[in-house]
DNA sequence: TATTGTTATACTCTATAACTATA
DNA sequence: TATAGTTATAGAGTATAACAATA
């Protein structure tokens, strides 16, 4: 292992301090949790049961339970029952929580490009390139 | 303004959660939130009063009394009398909250410089030296 | 009056443990 | 018995509004 040379690894916590703050400043407007807001990601393309949320978000059951439980009661998300097996509960999108999550999942998309703005293009690329084979090669 | 281009955002966007993923598992570690490895790092060479804490963490006044109520309940910090101007009170690290605070500062480095790791030492030096110019023109 | 901070209150988020229903 | 999910409970974190003390 290298040495850290402590102020590189600095400017890549600030950069991700600097997302998240972005995104969870715009899920606030639109009164959303940034874990809200992973939650209708998820679901865009997924009906997955609860146990397989709490995976992908890395919460607890009971976490997950009342994660949709609040989103639920939004009209964002609703339960479906299992077909095959009756202990099963899968997690979906309502028509009102897709179109609301494509607005949010669009807006989100934008800010995060202002964000990079003071980057011309090139290196923008070359930035998007780097995170790539860091998250590739991620726990 | 240029074209979004998704799935660049999409990847400062993964790298960013993988960060923050692994801030937060390591300040769990150590029973602490984010927040409250935060205020341990900004204390490291300031004594701020609330409010001035509330700007650096972006937090309200109630919230910088409770976060600060939870890390004084721990010994990690402590209020000072303000002593020009009696309204108000600055937060100081105490001894034993200035060595866990370099203790887990460390292991904060230790942590991001393994997650770059998939990069070899050229590239990792080009993501910092871009970060650094995103962060620098940023909000 | 204005400012600094605390307190009262409420809600989200999260976890652990106990419970229910299904397999 | 084992698994999927919910519920009961508790604590952190956050905010708004009301309050106290100082300027």
């Amino acid at each position: 292992m290298s040495e850290p040379a402590p102020e590189l690894v600095d400017a890549v916590a600030e950069l991700a301090f600097a997302v998240h703050a972005r995104l969870t400043a715009l899920a606030a407007r639109h009164d959303l949790s940034l874990t809200q807001m992973r939650l209708l990601g998820i679901l865009r393309d997924r009906e997955p049961p609860m146990l397989e949320l709490g995976r992908h978000l890395d919460l607890t059951k009971s976490s997950v339970s009342g994660l949709v439980d609040r989103a639920a009661r939004r009209g964002l998300v609703e339960r479906v029952p299992g077909a095959s097996d009756g202990r099963v509960v899968h997690v979906r999108l309502t028509d009102e929580g897709r179109t609301f999550a494509r607005a949010v999942e669009q807006e989100a998309a934008k800010a995060l490009s202002e964000l990079l703005e003071p980057l011309p293009e090139p290196d923008r690329a070359r930035l998007a390139q780097l995170a790539v084979r860091v998250t590739r090669g991620a726990t």
